[in-house]
DNA sequence: AACAGCCACAACCGCGAACAA
DNA sequence: ATTGTTCGCGGTTGTGGCTGT
C-alpha cells in the first residue's frame, strides 16, 4: 500500500526558515496553541509541512528554551543519563529543562563524545576503551517476569563487576515529570515545566503513573518482586514502554 | 584576500507507535 | 480486528561560520 508522504513536497518551502515564517508560526501557536501539526501550516499561512513546523517550534521557537552553552552540571547529567538510557535523546531532554532532544543530540555528537573519547572512555558503552574487549552483557527483556528478573539480576551482577559509569548510582529513580523525588543520593531528575506538558515522557501517551521507578523496575521486574524497590503500582510500563519491556541496550547502543 | 578544511547546529528523512475510523 | 492518519523520535545530511594556510 505504501506510506503516504507527510506533505506535498512540490508546494512546500524547505531549508532554513525565514524571519517571517518564524513570526507567522509563533503568532499562530500563541493564538491557537500547539497541536494538529498536519493542518497548522495551511491555517497559519505557511508553505511548510507540518513536520517542519513542529521541529522548528520545538527546537527553536518555543519560549521556554534555554539556549546558550551547556553548564558543567548539564554536561555531567547528560553523560549519566546517556549511560543509563542510551540514545534516548527525548528522555534525556525531558530531564534537562529548556533543552531539546535535538540540541542534546548535537551537543553529544560534537562535544561530549569527543570529550569521553579523549579520556579513553567509549561513549557508547561508557567503559574504558581498553576494557571493551571484555564480555559485554546484553540485557534483553522478555515478557516473562522471571526472565526479566533474571536479566535484572544479571545486569546488576555485571554492573557490580564492571560498572559502566563508576559514579552512577544504579538505584537511580526515574520519575514522571510531576513526581516529587527528593531521595538522597539520587541524580537530580526534576522535570522542566515545559516537559510536564508533554504526555509522552515516562508514562507513555496519556498513561502516566505517579510512582517512582527503581532500576530493577525499569528492567522489567514486577513490583514487589526481588530487585524492585519502586513505589509504582505498575511495574512494567516504566520508561514509557507500554507494550512491553524496555529493551535496555540490547537495546543495542548503536 | 582567497581557498580549503573543520565544526556546530538547524533541518530533513524514514520509521515505528499511538490513535481514530 | 484492520487500516489509514498523525505524531514523535533518532539518525543523517546540508549549510553557514570559523580557523588555518
Amino acid at each position: 500500500m505504501g506510506r503516504s508522504p507527510c506533505c506535498e513536497k512540490a508546494h512546500t518551502n524547505r531549508g532554513a526558515w525565514t524571519k517571517e515564517e518564524d513570526e507567522r508560526l509563533v503568532a499562530y501557536i500563541r493564538a491557537h496553541g500547539e497541536g494538529c501539526w498536519r493542518s497548522l501550516p495551511k491555517a497559519a499561512g505557511l508553505l511548510r509541512c507540518g513536520k517542519s513546523c513542529r521541529l522548528r517550534w520545538i527546537n527553536y521557537l518555543r519560549p521556554d528554551l534555554k539556549r546558550g552553552n551547556f553548564t558543567a552540571d548539564e554536561d555531567d547529567l547528560i553523560v549519566k543519563l546517556h549511560s543509563l538510557l542510551g540514545n534516548k535523546w527525548s528522555l534525556i531532554a525531558a530531564r534537562l529543562p529548556g533543552r531539546t532532544d535535538n540540541e542534546i543530540k548535537n551537543y553529544w555528537n560534537t562535544h561530549v563524545r569527543r570529550k569521553l573519547l579523549g579520556r579513553g572512555i567509549d561513549p557508547v558503552t561508557h567503559r574504558p576503551i581498553a576494557a571493551d574487549a571484555v564480555t559485554v552483557t546484553t540485557v534483553s527483556f522478555q515478557p516473562s517476569p522471571s526472565a526479566a528478573a533474571a536479566a535484572a539480576a544479571e545486569a546488576e551482577a555485571t554492573a557490580a563487576k564492571a560498572p559502566r559509569c563508576p559514579d552512577l548510582n544504579l538505584d537511580l529513580c526515574i520519575s514522571p515529570p510531576c513526581q516529587q523525588q527528593e531521595e538522597e543520593e539520587e541524580v537530580d531528575l526534576k522535570p522542566s515545566a515545559a516537559v510536564v506538558k508533554r504526555e509522552v515522557l515516562l508514562g507513555g501517551r496519556g498513561h502516566g503513573h505517579g510512582g517512582a521507578l527503581c532500576f530493577g523496575c525499569s528492567l522489567g521486574v514486577q513490583k514487589g518482586a526481588p530487585g524492585c524497590s519502586c513505589s509504582s503500582s505498575n511495574g512494567h510500563r516504566c520508561l514509557g514502554l507500554r507494550g512491553g519491556m524496555l529493551d535496555f541496550r540490547g537495546l543495542k547502543m548503536k
